[in-house]
DNA sequence: AGTATGCGATAAATAAATTTAACACACGGG
DNA sequence: CCCGTGTGTTAAATTTATTTATCGCATACT
């Protein structure tokens, strides 16, 4: 079994420098609210009829839908009685990579660590959009030897300055500054400051 | 993997008739809090180490491992993470029915129904001791053609009044009152009373 | 002995999950 | 059009999980 679920997003993701309204309970259950919503749309049962069967609120399932909520193990169990489904099946539904839509911070990938540090969103087997957080310790460079491969790519710098060479191009750029161009041309990120920088970039192929 | 810890009664399960304390959680966690210290215990950490490292409270788990309190998924999790096992294999760990120590009136077998109703406690294939929740509705016979099995059985009257014969004895027990007698006996079980009856009796080696 | 440390358990305080009660929206009939 | 019923969401109240702080009990070391 395998979740297949439409993901919304409730509130823009785009805002990169808007305040991310965390998540109370400490944990990651970024999956836990779209499976529940999965069994029971599959199911073919609405939040307040699972409900009054599992003898929980609709108010409750509506949170822990919406990832609002943590529900504890006995709610989790009672829900799952009524799909039916057992706690050891819930857990074991497999979300399958390409499907996957929410990454916690300690999730994201390491490809490079080090001065430079590259961490990757998702695994590239199965998308076309790469999304790296990178982060360049003071004096950290992506090396002489120009970087080029068949790819798009860009990014906003999030914190620190960077300077970006394309081409015959080089500029500075400093947080809130972005970047866009075509990877076939040589390329390089230097962090001439004295801080570290910080950028959200996407490639599109994937690099590496 | 599999449970096989070993369990203490904190209660005296014995006293037939004493107030059991309800868990204050609704569902049925019985096993959650003894998977968590077996698995815990095997990891060679004491509860203060665990707590610390998952950045939870000792008491927290302490409430856990007691089935005092049914942790949130998230706070289950932080806790697993450090084990280090995933949520999936905690749930899918398998209690194997031999090592089964709680059951949940839910999780009684039903091997008869109707006006009279066996609940058995567990699966015979693995003990040689059967316990049995009975209830005779009023006029509620086991039947003219008398049992006779190769055990020996015995109980006691929990609610109403029931007529047991074995061989040429004939007696009407009633609540507090209990029997014990060799099976290879004919017997039966009659409710003569206006009100149910409910027994709960055992049986060894198990009948049926 | 005395004292220190580690263990698990527990009472009271706090934080979080859950309920209660309400809102906003969509759909279908009178 | 208004009303009734269905949906999902959300604020405030309540219940429950979790923390803070403490206890009692071991074991080990002066």
């Amino acid at each position: 079994m395998v979740l297949s679920a439409i993901f919304v997003f409730k509130h823009s993701a785009v805002m990169g420098l808007c305040e991310v309204s965390e998540l109370n309970n400490g944990g990651d259950d970024f999956e836990l609210g779209s499976r529940l919503r999965f069994v029971r749309q599959n199911a073919g049962l609405s939040q307040r009829e699972l409900a009054k069967r599992a003898g929980v609120t609709n108010a409750a399932i509506s949170l822990i839908e919406n990832n609002q909520s943590s529900p504890s193990v006995s709610s989790l169990k009672k829900i799952l009685e009524v799909i039916p489904m057992s706690l050891t099946d819930f857990f074991a539904l497999e979300t399958p990579e390409e499907s996957r839509v929410f990454f916690k911070a300690s999730e994201l990938v390491p490809l490079a660590s080090g001065p430079v540090e590259f961490l990757q969103v998702g695994d590239m087997r199965h998308h076309n959009l790469q999304i790296l957080y990178e982060r360049y310790a003071p004096g950290a460079d992506t090396g002489r030897s120009m970087l080029q491969h068949e790819s798009e790519e860009g990014g906003i710098v999030v914190e620190g300055a960077i300077e970006l060479t394309v081409g015959e191009r080089k500029q500075i750029l400093k947080a809130g500054d972005a970047y866009l161009f075509d990877s076939r041309q040589p390329h390089r990120f230097r962090n001439v400051g004295s801080d570290e920088c910080v950028i959200i970039s996407a490639c599109t192929p994937p690099y590496l």
